[in-house]
DNA sequence: TCCGATATATATTGACTCGATACATAGCAG
DNA sequence: CTGCTATGTATCGAGTCAATATATATCGGA
């Protein structure tokens, strides 16, 4: 699924312009999507001249002139096909998980250090997700569902952490040890 | 963490092709990193001018030529200087999740068949990092953590798609129909 | 009051990465 | 004997990101 498309499924949920798009990756997508200026503007544009979005400019006071982007007729069909023809793939790309396999090679308290920081940021996205679930009546079912799925995720990786974070430090350290004086 | 580091980190384990830092990726890093052939060769050369890395050329009978690459005692020290430098940062990207999040839009059948295939991936992935960590002796202490967290990850998911997938199609089944006859 | 941070807004550039492809050889299954 | 899988090196085009440029405005703190 390409930005063009996502950019497509954006404004099948009301117009926006191309920073407000940014916002949305952000805000409601940001658990499992992200999009920079960088392809988003040339998305529009593409999607602009094949006639899958129009735009009308607005000009506000004491807010430079905004491009505010519809999606046509032709673009929710042509989103609605692309939609029938993705795969279910996901991709994970993770530094924690690159730093802890490589953890012997960490002094002490940095790897104390990236296990809490891991620790802090699992919780806040998990109450993020809450906070989005709890606090939003317009969801559709399939939504809640992207929600359910993100909270389950980072309640169980929670718990692992909480549970398994401290004995990983003391067993890293054993294993140096170990690998030291043999 | 950008493809240079990876390598680096892949040869930190011991000297191998690219071919065989491919294979790497493929099997032991699957879970959390990937790389291509494309980014592969082009950190290898580069490492290799920066004297982290150096080659011998092996002749092979019935085989191509490898260059069989070695991390030097240089790259060995900045590996673990970038190490200590590298946030513990993740990144989700799912075309999974935008379906669902556009589930409305898709034919019963496909979603359906969409979350088959979901759960099928889930499971299988399941599968394979338990036999990793089940049939791997060599394995350090922080390797064993992050299988242990992938396969924390995949059984709660395992548990929600059963619990929630079939229900999931007769809520969206209903959404549509609300939306069409309000 | 002025400085820096934050927010709204469009747009581009360089660097990086992926997926596909090319080239070369060989074994194995149908 | 054709196609698939495997080992191996290498490049190219297309897509993407992070950073930056350019404007303007608000708001809080020094």
């Amino acid at each position: 699924m390409d930005i063009n498309n996502l950019c497509l499924g954006a404004l099948s949920l009301g117009e926006a312009s191309g920073y407000q798009i940014k916002k949305m990756f952000e805000k409601q997508f940001s658990h499992f999507q992200a999009a920079s200026f960088g392809s988003i503007y040339p998305a529009l544009a593409k999607l602009t001249e094949q006639g899958l979005v129009s735009f009308r400019e607005e000009t506000q006071e004491k807010r430079p002139t905004k491009k505010v982007f519809s999606i046509t007729p032709a673009g929710r069909q042509q989103f609605a096909k692309n939609l029938r023809e993705t795969e279910p793939s996901e991709q994970y790309r993770s530094d924690f998980m690159v730093l802890m396999t490589f953890a012997h090679l960490l002094p002490q308290e940095r790897l104390t250090e990236v296990l809490e920081r891991q620790t802090a940021q699992i919780k806040a996205e998990l109450e993020t997700l809450q906070e989005i679930y709890a606090n939003n009546q317009r969801l559709t079912c399939g939504m809640r569902f992207t929600l359910e799925y993100g909270i389950t995720v980072n309640q169980s990786l929670l718990a692992l952490m909480e549970q398994r974070g401290d004995q990983l430090v003391l067993e890293i350290e054993m294993e140096k040890r170990e690998a030291s004086a043999p």
